[in-house]
DNA sequence: ACAATATATTACGTATCAGTATTATATGTA
DNA sequence: TACATATAATACTGATACGTAATATATTGT
């Protein structure tokens, strides 16, 4: 593969559309109203409000993130009042990481206006296109994680 | 659009893949020896090899960042010693980023390290796939600067 | 029971990037 | 020329996420 210019380069496109869809919703939630709820939020949410009562690092598998990155992405978290850490009685090692009442409401109004950013973000674009950039992602992920890359 | 559980986001793909390369990027790089240059340097250096001299925000238009992100990152390519600002004596405002011989001797081995890394990022994808992924992301970049949104 | 090992969490430093405000300089217009 | 507006750059702050190392607690093997 030669090495395009930024706006031909597949890594390019993959930083910054990261970075721009971030953007849209931020701003998008904050418009709804919802400015408690930060993007980077969304992913502990999701797994939360699916199953409540999960260790940290268990969120943080099934989030994406380090171990180290949840400790930072917690504090804002229950800083908002979202979440609470509470001593897990049977590991002294770690705590629960339970909802708050704000956080469990907070999925009603996030939710729909999450939803409704990202059908805008990736209007127009049919649903095959959409399938083969997730497969794609996806494969590059994988291979991301080989041992001899 | 329903609401996918984080491994099935787009979304979430975006973002883990963002930051994975960038991850098998910033490790391939230094493995290689070329440790001064950073993931997020790229773009920068990208633009200054094909054309020096230019101004900080000219730089950032092409690379896609703010203003305000320009002002940290060319700090610490000038703390790297890749670059240098020059005052520019047309335009007493602003100032002419110029590549270092360090800068400019780093095009040789870096572009062949980020070549080959590229490569096993993108290893087993069809070239139609990542055609397909490219247009996809831009139509999301497209989308994402649109007014309404 | 004790030592070795494994795991969970946190602390700290660094990198990256956006938003806002401020300052300095150019440029256009009355 | 004087003033208003536009632009360039930076400072500062906050958000996000990584890596390394330290600490605390569990678990396992002997």
């Amino acid at each position: 593969m030669n090495f395009p210019l930024p706006p031909d380069c597949p890594y390019y496109l993959i930083s910054r559309a990261s970075l721009s869809v971030t953007s849209v919703l931020r701003k998008g939630l904050v418009r709804t109203g919802v400015s408690n709820i930060k993007p980077a939020y969304l992913g502990v949410l999701l797994s939360l409000w699916s199953e409540d009562n999960l260790r940290a690092s268990e969120l943080g598998r099934r989030a994406g993130l380090e171990p180290s990155s949840m400790t930072g992405l917690l504090d804002r978290m229950e800083r908002d009042r979202l979440l609470k850490r509470t001593p897990d009685p049977n590991d002294r090692r770690g705590s629960r990481i339970c909802l708050t009442k704000l956080g469990i409401e907070a999925e009603k109004g996030s939710i729909k206006a999450v939803e409704a950013l990202l059908d805008k973000v990736f209007a127009d674009i049919s649903k095959k296109d959409i399938e083969t950039t997730k497969n794609v992602l996806r494969k590059v992920l994988a291979n991301c994680s080989r041992e001899d890359i």
